[in-house]
DNA sequence: ATGCATGAGGA
DNA sequence: CCTCATGCATA
Protein backbone atom coordinates (compact mmCIF):
# COMPACT_ATOMS: atom_id res chain seq x y z
CA UNK A 1 0.00 0.00 0.00
CA UNK A 2 2.77 2.45 0.19
CA UNK A 3 2.40 2.89 -3.19
CA UNK A 4 0.65 2.24 -5.97
CA UNK A 5 2.36 4.80 -7.07
CA UNK A 6 1.63 5.08 -10.16
CA UNK A 7 1.28 8.79 -9.45
CA UNK A 8 -1.27 11.03 -10.93
CA UNK A 9 -0.78 9.43 -13.89
CA UNK A 10 -3.61 10.97 -15.48
CA UNK A 11 -3.69 13.82 -14.67
CA UNK A 12 -0.38 14.76 -15.44
CA UNK A 13 -0.14 18.05 -14.38
CA UNK A 14 2.14 19.03 -16.50
CA UNK A 15 1.53 22.08 -18.16
CA UNK A 16 0.91 20.71 -21.61
CA UNK A 17 3.42 22.43 -24.31
CA UNK A 18 0.90 24.34 -25.95
CA UNK A 19 2.98 25.57 -28.54
CA UNK A 20 4.04 22.67 -29.69
CA UNK A 21 1.19 20.87 -30.78
CA UNK A 22 2.10 19.73 -34.59
CA UNK A 23 5.11 17.37 -35.47
CA UNK A 24 7.62 18.54 -37.86
CA UNK A 25 6.53 16.51 -40.23
CA UNK A 26 3.06 17.82 -40.46
CA UNK A 27 4.16 21.05 -40.23
CA UNK A 28 5.60 22.46 -43.18
CA UNK A 29 3.03 24.84 -44.98
CA UNK A 30 0.63 23.38 -42.70
CA UNK A 31 1.99 26.05 -40.52
CA UNK A 32 -0.37 28.64 -41.00
CA UNK A 33 -3.54 26.19 -41.15
CA UNK A 34 -1.90 25.18 -37.97
CA UNK A 35 -2.21 28.71 -36.38
CA UNK A 36 -5.64 29.57 -38.00
CA UNK A 37 -6.43 26.11 -36.15
CA UNK A 38 -5.67 27.75 -32.58
CA UNK A 39 -8.05 30.14 -32.90
CA UNK A 40 -11.16 28.30 -32.00
CA UNK A 41 -14.17 29.69 -30.33
CA UNK A 42 -13.06 31.04 -27.17
CA UNK A 43 -15.39 29.31 -25.28
CA UNK A 44 -13.42 27.31 -23.48
CA UNK A 45 -12.38 30.14 -21.11
CA UNK A 46 -15.85 31.13 -20.22
CA UNK A 47 -15.37 30.60 -16.79
CA UNK A 48 -19.02 30.44 -16.51
CA UNK A 49 -19.12 27.17 -19.23
CA UNK A 50 -17.17 25.45 -16.30
CA UNK A 51 -19.30 26.33 -13.79
CA UNK A 52 -22.84 25.98 -15.04
CA UNK A 53 -24.07 23.01 -16.79
CA UNK A 54 -24.97 25.13 -19.40
CA UNK A 55 -24.84 22.14 -21.62
CA UNK A 56 -24.01 22.16 -25.07
CA UNK A 57 -27.29 22.91 -26.59
CA UNK A 58 -26.75 26.55 -25.24
CA UNK A 59 -23.79 27.69 -25.97
CA UNK A 60 -23.19 30.99 -24.98
CA UNK A 61 -20.38 32.05 -27.11
CA UNK A 62 -21.44 31.29 -30.83
CA UNK A 63 -18.85 29.28 -32.89
CA UNK A 64 -17.57 31.34 -35.30
CA UNK A 65 -15.63 28.62 -37.07
CA UNK A 66 -17.34 28.08 -40.21
CA UNK A 67 -14.45 28.56 -41.87
CA UNK A 68 -11.72 26.64 -42.11
CA UNK A 69 -11.13 25.27 -45.07
CA UNK A 70 -8.40 24.05 -43.86
CA UNK A 71 -7.65 20.84 -43.50
CA UNK A 72 -5.82 20.60 -40.03
CA UNK A 73 -8.11 22.50 -37.40
CA UNK A 74 -8.31 20.44 -35.41
CA UNK A 75 -4.59 19.46 -34.63
CA UNK A 76 -3.40 19.31 -37.75
CA UNK A 77 -5.13 16.22 -39.25
CA UNK A 78 -3.62 14.19 -41.73
CA UNK A 79 -0.49 15.92 -43.29
CA UNK A 80 -0.62 14.83 -46.20
CA UNK A 81 -4.03 14.44 -46.88
CA UNK A 82 -4.76 18.38 -46.87
CA UNK A 83 -5.01 18.09 -50.57
CA UNK A 84 -8.25 16.74 -50.88
CA UNK A 85 -10.71 18.74 -50.95
CA UNK A 86 -13.83 18.30 -49.32
CA UNK A 87 -12.53 16.46 -46.66
CA UNK A 88 -14.27 17.74 -43.58
CA UNK A 89 -17.73 16.91 -45.24
CA UNK A 90 -17.20 13.32 -45.49
CA UNK A 91 -17.29 11.21 -42.88
CA UNK A 92 -13.09 11.04 -42.80
CA UNK A 93 -11.98 8.42 -43.51
CA UNK A 94 -7.88 8.84 -43.52
CA UNK A 95 -6.31 8.06 -46.57
CA UNK A 96 -3.29 6.50 -46.71
CA UNK A 97 -0.97 9.11 -45.91
CA UNK A 98 2.82 9.65 -46.42
CA UNK A 99 4.77 7.36 -44.30
CA UNK A 100 5.84 7.93 -40.83
CA UNK A 101 9.12 7.55 -40.26
CA UNK A 102 8.52 4.53 -38.23
CA UNK A 103 11.62 4.04 -36.17
CA UNK A 104 9.56 1.56 -33.64
CA UNK A 105 10.65 1.84 -30.62
CA UNK A 106 13.00 -0.63 -30.62
CA UNK A 107 13.24 -1.82 -27.12
CA UNK A 108 16.08 -0.26 -25.64
CA UNK A 109 18.63 -2.28 -26.93
CA UNK A 110 21.00 -0.66 -24.52
CA UNK A 111 19.08 -0.13 -21.62
CA UNK A 112 19.76 -4.00 -20.53
CA UNK A 113 22.83 -5.09 -20.00
CA UNK A 114 22.21 -8.41 -20.27
CA UNK A 115 23.36 -11.28 -18.69
CA UNK A 116 26.25 -11.40 -21.07
CA UNK A 117 25.87 -14.74 -21.79
CA UNK A 118 25.59 -14.67 -25.45
CA UNK A 119 23.70 -12.24 -27.81
CA UNK A 120 24.72 -11.55 -31.15
CA UNK A 121 22.73 -13.92 -32.75
CA UNK A 122 20.21 -12.41 -31.98
CA UNK A 123 20.81 -8.91 -33.51
CA UNK A 124 21.04 -10.27 -36.90
CA UNK A 125 17.74 -11.25 -36.56
CA UNK A 126 16.03 -8.82 -37.49
CA UNK A 127 18.60 -6.13 -40.36
CA UNK A 128 17.81 -8.72 -42.48
CA UNK A 129 14.26 -8.31 -42.98
CA UNK A 130 14.04 -6.00 -45.36
CA UNK A 131 11.26 -5.10 -46.35
CA UNK A 132 9.91 -6.20 -49.84
CA UNK A 133 7.74 -3.38 -51.22
CA UNK A 134 4.89 -5.92 -51.64
CA UNK A 135 1.85 -5.61 -53.17
CA UNK A 136 -0.12 -2.89 -54.41
CA UNK A 137 1.34 0.51 -53.38
CA UNK A 138 2.00 1.65 -56.63
CA UNK A 139 1.38 4.52 -54.19
CA UNK A 140 4.56 4.64 -52.85
CA UNK A 141 3.17 6.60 -49.73
CA UNK A 142 3.16 3.31 -48.11
CA UNK A 143 6.42 2.25 -47.01
CA UNK A 144 4.59 2.32 -44.14
CA UNK A 145 5.54 -1.38 -43.97
CA UNK A 146 9.25 -0.11 -43.46
CA UNK A 147 12.36 -1.68 -42.62
CA UNK A 148 13.28 -1.45 -39.21
CA UNK A 149 16.26 -1.86 -38.91
CA UNK A 150 17.74 -1.55 -35.51
CA UNK A 151 20.52 -1.26 -33.74
CA UNK A 152 24.09 -1.39 -34.98
CA UNK A 153 25.34 -3.28 -32.23
CA UNK A 154 24.50 -6.76 -31.40
CA UNK A 155 22.43 -5.75 -28.78
CA UNK A 156 20.11 -8.60 -26.82
CA UNK A 157 17.32 -6.53 -26.08
CA UNK A 158 15.87 -5.34 -29.15
CA UNK A 159 12.74 -5.98 -30.27
CA UNK A 160 10.15 -4.71 -31.48
CA UNK A 161 6.60 -5.70 -32.38
CA UNK A 162 4.90 -4.08 -34.92
CA UNK A 163 1.56 -5.57 -36.17
CA UNK A 164 2.31 -8.42 -35.69
CA UNK A 165 -0.16 -10.95 -36.62
CA UNK A 166 0.45 -13.59 -34.40
CA UNK A 167 -2.17 -16.30 -35.10
CA UNK A 168 -3.15 -16.54 -31.26
CA UNK A 169 -2.20 -20.47 -30.41
CA UNK A 170 -3.69 -19.75 -26.82
CA UNK A 171 -5.11 -22.99 -26.63
CA UNK A 172 -3.06 -25.07 -28.52
CA UNK A 173 0.11 -27.21 -27.68
CA UNK A 174 1.74 -24.23 -25.99
CA UNK A 175 -0.74 -23.76 -23.05
CA UNK A 176 -0.84 -27.47 -21.17
CA UNK A 177 2.36 -27.79 -21.07
CA UNK A 178 4.05 -24.87 -20.66
CA UNK A 179 5.77 -25.09 -17.21
CA UNK A 180 8.79 -25.35 -19.06
CA UNK A 181 9.44 -24.35 -22.44
CA UNK A 182 11.76 -26.23 -24.00
CA UNK A 183 10.36 -27.06 -26.96
CA UNK A 184 13.44 -28.60 -28.44
CA UNK A 185 11.56 -29.22 -31.83
CA UNK A 186 11.02 -25.47 -33.21
CA UNK A 187 12.78 -25.39 -36.23
CA UNK A 188 9.98 -24.84 -38.69
CA UNK A 189 9.16 -21.97 -36.56
CA UNK A 190 10.67 -19.91 -38.47
CA UNK A 191 10.20 -20.54 -41.84
CA UNK A 192 6.51 -20.37 -41.29
CA UNK A 193 6.91 -17.19 -39.77
CA UNK A 194 8.21 -16.16 -42.99
CA UNK A 195 5.69 -17.06 -44.83
CA UNK A 196 3.66 -14.00 -44.13
CA UNK A 197 5.45 -11.75 -45.48
CA UNK A 198 4.28 -11.26 -49.26
CA UNK A 199 7.13 -14.21 -50.47
CA UNK A 200 10.03 -12.19 -50.32
CA UNK A 201 11.58 -14.69 -47.29
CA UNK A 202 13.19 -12.35 -45.36
CA UNK A 203 14.65 -14.69 -43.10
CA UNK A 204 14.54 -13.99 -39.71
CA UNK A 205 16.64 -15.91 -37.77
CA UNK A 206 16.27 -19.38 -37.40
CA UNK A 207 16.87 -19.94 -34.28
CA UNK A 208 20.61 -20.18 -33.84
CA UNK A 209 21.24 -23.73 -32.64
CA UNK A 210 22.60 -22.27 -29.47
CA UNK A 211 20.28 -22.19 -27.83
CA UNK A 212 17.83 -25.00 -27.06
CA UNK A 213 14.23 -24.29 -27.80
CA UNK A 214 14.39 -21.38 -30.26
CA UNK A 215 11.55 -21.80 -32.51
CA UNK A 216 8.59 -21.65 -30.40
CA UNK A 217 6.64 -21.86 -33.22
CA UNK A 218 3.37 -21.22 -33.20
CA UNK A 219 2.65 -18.17 -35.52
CA UNK A 220 2.35 -20.71 -38.57
CA UNK A 221 0.90 -18.42 -40.14
CA UNK A 222 -1.54 -21.09 -40.64
CA UNK A 223 -5.23 -21.35 -39.91
CA UNK A 224 -4.66 -20.55 -36.15
CA UNK A 225 -8.39 -20.87 -35.15
CA UNK A 226 -9.32 -17.79 -34.41
CA UNK A 227 -8.84 -17.67 -30.81
CA UNK A 228 -7.66 -14.12 -29.90
CA UNK A 229 -7.45 -14.64 -26.20
CA UNK A 230 -10.76 -15.81 -24.46
CA UNK A 231 -10.93 -12.63 -21.93
CA UNK A 232 -11.20 -13.74 -18.86
CA UNK A 233 -12.94 -16.43 -18.23
CA UNK A 234 -14.41 -15.19 -14.76
CA UNK A 235 -16.32 -12.47 -13.53
CA UNK A 236 -15.75 -9.03 -13.75
CA UNK A 237 -15.33 -7.35 -11.11
CA UNK A 238 -15.77 -9.86 -8.42
CA UNK A 239 -13.21 -12.57 -9.48
CA UNK A 240 -14.98 -14.56 -7.37
CA UNK A 241 -14.75 -18.29 -8.42
CA UNK A 242 -12.38 -19.00 -10.82
CA UNK A 243 -14.60 -21.99 -11.87
CA UNK A 244 -14.82 -20.22 -15.20
CA UNK A 245 -13.58 -21.48 -18.51
CA UNK A 246 -9.81 -21.87 -18.56
CA UNK A 247 -8.49 -24.97 -18.43
CA UNK A 248 -5.31 -25.79 -17.30
CA UNK A 249 -2.67 -23.99 -16.87
CA UNK A 250 -3.76 -20.86 -14.85
CA UNK A 251 -6.73 -20.01 -13.43
CA UNK A 252 -7.32 -16.36 -12.30
CA UNK A 253 -6.95 -16.58 -8.92
CA UNK A 254 -8.41 -14.59 -6.66
CA UNK A 255 -6.03 -12.37 -6.32
CA UNK A 256 -5.62 -9.17 -4.27
CA UNK A 257 -4.43 -6.06 -5.58
CA UNK A 258 -1.55 -6.00 -3.08
CA UNK A 259 -0.57 -9.45 -4.60
CA UNK A 260 -0.80 -7.29 -8.22
CA UNK A 261 0.95 -4.95 -6.63
CA UNK A 262 3.74 -6.56 -5.11
CA UNK A 263 4.51 -8.75 -8.41
CA UNK A 264 4.27 -6.22 -10.91
CA UNK A 265 6.77 -4.78 -8.66
CA UNK A 266 8.74 -7.76 -8.89
CA UNK A 267 8.67 -8.11 -11.91
CA UNK A 268 9.53 -4.89 -12.64
CA UNK A 269 12.41 -5.03 -10.72
CA UNK A 270 13.68 -8.50 -11.97
CA UNK A 271 12.99 -7.64 -15.83
CA UNK A 272 15.55 -4.66 -15.51
CA UNK A 273 17.89 -7.23 -13.31
CA UNK A 274 17.74 -9.79 -16.40
CA UNK A 275 18.25 -7.01 -18.80
CA UNK A 276 15.05 -7.21 -20.35
CA UNK A 277 12.94 -3.87 -21.88
CA UNK A 278 9.55 -4.33 -21.84
CA UNK A 279 9.07 -4.99 -25.59
CA UNK A 280 11.02 -7.71 -24.64
CA UNK A 281 8.68 -8.97 -22.23
CA UNK A 282 6.22 -8.73 -24.41
CA UNK A 283 8.10 -10.38 -27.28
CA UNK A 284 8.97 -13.16 -24.97
CA UNK A 285 5.57 -14.05 -24.18
CA UNK A 286 4.60 -14.23 -27.40
CA UNK A 287 7.40 -16.92 -28.55
CA UNK A 288 6.86 -18.96 -25.12
CA UNK A 289 2.95 -18.77 -25.04
CA UNK A 290 1.73 -17.51 -28.56
CA UNK A 291 0.27 -14.49 -27.23
CA UNK A 292 2.40 -11.19 -27.59
CA UNK A 293 1.96 -7.91 -26.04
CA UNK A 294 3.50 -5.00 -27.07
CA UNK A 295 5.99 -2.65 -24.61
CA UNK A 296 2.78 -0.37 -23.98
CA UNK A 297 0.65 -3.29 -22.19
CA UNK A 298 3.42 -4.81 -20.47
CA UNK A 299 4.13 -0.95 -19.19
CA UNK A 300 0.82 -0.95 -17.80
CA UNK A 301 0.85 -3.70 -16.15
CA UNK A 302 3.77 -2.98 -14.60
CA UNK A 303 2.55 0.62 -14.07
CA UNK A 304 -1.03 -1.10 -12.63
CA UNK A 305 -2.69 0.40 -15.33
CA UNK A 306 -4.84 -2.13 -16.48
CA UNK A 307 -8.01 -2.89 -15.03
CA UNK A 308 -8.17 -5.20 -12.18
CA UNK A 309 -9.31 -8.03 -14.76
CA UNK A 310 -6.82 -7.59 -16.93
CA UNK A 311 -3.88 -7.75 -14.36
CA UNK A 312 -5.46 -10.82 -13.19
CA UNK A 313 -5.40 -12.47 -17.01
CA UNK A 314 -1.88 -11.38 -17.81
CA UNK A 315 -0.22 -11.78 -14.35
CA UNK A 316 0.25 -15.70 -14.75
CA UNK A 317 1.62 -15.22 -17.87
CA UNK A 318 3.86 -12.64 -16.88
CA UNK A 319 4.50 -14.56 -13.66
CA UNK A 320 5.55 -18.22 -15.94
CA UNK A 321 8.10 -15.53 -17.96
CA UNK A 322 9.46 -14.67 -14.68
CA UNK A 323 10.32 -17.77 -13.71
CA UNK A 324 11.73 -18.81 -17.36
CA UNK A 325 13.47 -15.77 -17.10
CA UNK A 326 14.89 -16.30 -13.75
CA UNK A 327 16.00 -20.19 -14.26
CA UNK A 328 17.26 -19.81 -17.81
CA UNK A 329 21.11 -19.30 -18.76
CA UNK A 330 20.16 -17.42 -21.56
CA UNK A 331 17.62 -15.45 -21.29
CA UNK A 332 17.83 -14.31 -24.79
CA UNK A 333 16.43 -16.89 -25.84
CA UNK A 334 13.36 -16.02 -24.93
CA UNK A 335 12.83 -13.11 -27.06
CA UNK A 336 13.91 -13.52 -30.20
CA UNK A 337 11.59 -13.99 -33.16
CA UNK A 338 10.16 -10.83 -34.31
CA UNK A 339 7.49 -11.76 -36.14
CA UNK A 340 6.98 -9.72 -39.33
CA UNK A 341 4.78 -7.15 -39.59
CA UNK A 342 2.76 -7.63 -42.56
CA UNK A 343 -0.28 -5.91 -42.00
CA UNK A 344 -0.80 -3.43 -44.00
CA UNK A 345 -3.90 -1.69 -42.70
CA UNK A 346 -3.44 1.53 -41.70
CA UNK A 347 -4.41 3.25 -39.27
CA UNK A 348 -5.21 7.12 -39.27
CA UNK A 349 -2.27 9.12 -38.48
CA UNK A 350 -2.46 10.03 -34.93
CA UNK A 351 -3.64 13.44 -34.02
CA UNK A 352 -2.10 15.43 -31.09
CA UNK A 353 -4.30 17.98 -29.63
CA UNK A 354 -3.02 21.06 -28.55
CA UNK A 355 -2.75 21.58 -24.95
CA UNK A 356 -5.30 24.29 -25.12
CA UNK A 357 -7.63 21.55 -27.10
CA UNK A 358 -7.36 19.32 -24.08
CA UNK A 359 -7.70 21.85 -21.99
CA UNK A 360 -11.50 22.70 -23.74
CA UNK A 361 -12.18 18.93 -23.76
CA UNK A 362 -11.38 18.55 -20.34
CA UNK A 363 -13.77 21.51 -19.23
CA UNK A 364 -16.31 19.62 -21.23
CA UNK A 365 -15.66 16.42 -20.07
CA UNK A 366 -16.39 17.56 -16.59
CA UNK A 367 -19.57 18.66 -17.30
CA UNK A 368 -20.68 15.74 -19.25
CA UNK A 369 -18.25 13.10 -19.14
CA UNK A 370 -20.86 11.38 -21.63
CA UNK A 371 -21.58 13.10 -24.31
CA UNK A 372 -24.66 12.12 -26.91
CA UNK A 373 -23.98 12.49 -30.09
CA UNK A 374 -25.17 15.49 -30.49
CA UNK A 375 -23.25 17.11 -27.91
CA UNK A 376 -20.35 15.13 -29.35
CA UNK A 377 -21.59 17.14 -32.92
CA UNK A 378 -21.49 20.32 -30.79
CA UNK A 379 -18.02 20.00 -29.42
CA UNK A 380 -16.52 18.72 -32.21
CA UNK A 381 -17.65 21.52 -33.97
CA UNK A 382 -16.96 24.00 -31.62
CA UNK A 383 -13.29 23.09 -31.29
CA UNK A 384 -12.56 22.24 -34.69
CA UNK A 385 -12.38 18.78 -34.40
CA UNK A 386 -13.44 15.64 -35.89
CA UNK A 387 -16.08 14.07 -34.74
CA UNK A 388 -14.36 10.38 -34.13
CA UNK A 389 -11.57 12.23 -32.59
CA UNK A 390 -13.92 13.78 -30.22
CA UNK A 391 -15.56 11.18 -29.77
CA UNK A 392 -12.33 9.40 -29.45
CA UNK A 393 -10.96 11.37 -26.77
CA UNK A 394 -14.01 10.73 -24.43
CA UNK A 395 -13.82 7.25 -24.89
CA UNK A 396 -10.26 7.46 -23.70
CA UNK A 397 -10.74 9.68 -21.33
CA UNK A 398 -13.32 7.72 -19.54
CA UNK A 399 -11.28 4.85 -19.95
CA UNK A 400 -8.82 6.73 -18.21
CA UNK A 401 -10.91 7.54 -15.52
CA UNK A 402 -12.10 4.88 -14.20
CA UNK A 403 -9.62 2.19 -13.27
CA UNK A 404 -9.10 3.17 -10.16
CA UNK A 405 -11.19 3.18 -7.10
CA UNK A 406 -13.87 1.44 -6.34
CA UNK A 407 -14.40 -1.88 -4.06
CA UNK A 408 -12.64 -4.26 -3.06
CA UNK A 409 -13.46 -7.44 -3.45
CA UNK A 410 -15.17 -8.25 -0.48
CA UNK A 411 -18.34 -8.17 -2.76
CA UNK A 412 -18.96 -5.07 -0.68
CA UNK A 413 -21.39 -2.91 -2.19
CA UNK A 414 -20.17 -1.27 -4.40
CA UNK A 415 -19.19 2.38 -4.41
CA UNK A 416 -22.20 4.82 -4.86
CA UNK A 417 -21.36 6.27 -7.76
CA UNK A 418 -23.97 7.60 -9.88
CA UNK A 419 -23.17 7.30 -12.99
CA UNK A 420 -23.25 10.50 -14.57
CA UNK A 421 -26.15 12.64 -13.72
CA UNK A 422 -25.99 14.50 -16.64
CA UNK A 423 -29.41 16.56 -16.41
CA UNK A 424 -29.51 17.55 -13.12
CA UNK A 425 -27.60 19.96 -11.19
CA UNK A 426 -24.05 19.88 -12.15
CA UNK A 427 -22.64 16.83 -12.93
CA UNK A 428 -20.25 15.95 -10.29
CA UNK A 429 -20.39 12.98 -10.70
CA UNK A 430 -17.84 11.81 -12.87
CA UNK A 431 -16.45 8.82 -10.88
CA UNK A 432 -17.70 6.21 -12.84
CA UNK A 433 -17.07 2.72 -11.59
CA UNK A 434 -16.11 0.31 -13.50
CA UNK A 435 -12.53 -1.15 -13.70
CA UNK A 436 -11.45 -0.59 -10.58
CA UNK A 437 -9.42 -2.57 -8.77
CA UNK A 438 -10.68 -3.45 -5.84
CA UNK A 439 -8.51 -1.61 -3.78
CA UNK A 440 -8.15 -1.21 -0.10
CA UNK A 441 -10.86 0.66 0.81
CA UNK A 442 -11.27 4.31 -0.45
CA UNK A 443 -9.51 6.79 2.24
CA UNK A 444 -6.61 6.52 1.66
CA UNK A 445 -6.15 5.37 -1.49
CA UNK A 446 -3.00 7.27 -2.68
CA UNK A 447 -2.52 5.89 -5.78
CA UNK A 448 -5.74 6.69 -7.37
CA UNK A 449 -5.46 8.79 -9.70
CA UNK A 450 -7.22 11.76 -10.74
CA UNK A 451 -9.63 13.15 -9.16
CA UNK A 452 -12.40 13.72 -11.74
CA UNK A 453 -13.56 16.95 -10.23
CA UNK A 454 -11.33 18.63 -8.63
CA UNK A 455 -8.91 19.59 -11.21
CA UNK A 456 -7.40 22.98 -10.41
CA UNK A 457 -5.30 23.50 -13.10
CA UNK A 458 -7.74 22.67 -15.50
CA UNK A 459 -10.35 25.07 -13.62
CA UNK A 460 -7.23 27.78 -14.04
CA UNK A 461 -6.37 27.25 -17.40
CA UNK A 462 -9.89 27.24 -18.73
CA UNK A 463 -10.47 30.60 -16.82
CA UNK A 464 -7.48 31.80 -18.11
CA UNK A 465 -8.73 34.26 -20.63
CA UNK A 466 -5.68 35.03 -22.43
CA UNK A 467 -4.45 31.82 -23.49
CA UNK A 468 -6.73 31.77 -26.06
CA UNK A 469 -7.74 34.97 -26.82
CA UNK A 470 -5.11 36.08 -28.58
CA UNK A 471 -4.87 33.06 -30.82
CA UNK A 472 -6.69 34.37 -32.82
CA UNK A 473 -5.76 36.24 -35.45
C1' DA B 1 5.26 6.58 -20.24
C1' DT B 2 1.13 8.10 -22.61
C1' DG B 3 -2.09 9.95 -26.04
C1' DC B 4 -5.00 8.70 -29.58
C1' DA B 5 -6.74 4.68 -32.33
C1' DT B 6 -8.73 0.16 -33.55
C1' DG B 7 -11.79 -3.63 -32.91
C1' DA B 8 -14.33 -7.11 -30.58
C1' DG B 9 -18.30 -7.61 -27.97
C1' DG B 10 -22.47 -6.19 -25.63
C1' DA B 11 -26.81 -3.76 -25.53
C1' DC C 1 -22.99 3.87 -29.16
C1' DC C 2 -20.23 2.25 -25.35
C1' DT C 3 -16.75 -0.45 -22.80
C1' DC C 4 -12.46 -2.88 -22.75
C1' DA C 5 -8.21 -4.68 -24.05
C1' DT C 6 -4.47 -3.47 -26.74
C1' DG C 7 -1.24 -1.29 -29.59
C1' DC C 8 1.04 2.27 -32.67
C1' DA C 9 3.20 6.54 -32.50
C1' DT C 10 4.93 9.98 -29.64
C1' DA C 11 6.81 12.73 -26.23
Amino acid sequence: MSDRSQSPADCSPRPYEVGRAMYATALGQDALAAAAALQFPAMLQDPGLLFNKTAFNAVPSAPPQTFFPFPGVGGGDYRASEVQAGEFTQPKHWYPFTAPEYTGQVAGATTAAQPANLSPPIAETREQIKMPEIKTEKEAADDFTETKLQSPFPTPAASMAHNVYYSAPWGSSFWPGLPHIAAPNGSMAAQAANTASSGSSPSLSPSPPTTGFSGSGFYGGSPAPTVQTGQAPSAPRSRGSSSGGCSDSEEEENLTTEELEQFAKKLKHKRITLGFTQADVGLALGNLYGKMFSQTTICRFEALQLSFKNMCKLKPLLQKWLKEAEMSDNPEDMYKIERVFVDTRKRKRRTSLEGTVRTALESYFVKCPKPNTQEITHISDDLGLERDVVRVWFCNRRQKGKRLALPFDEECAEAQYYEQSPPPPHMGASALPGQGYPSATHPSAPGLYMPPLHRPDVFKQALHPGLVGHLTS
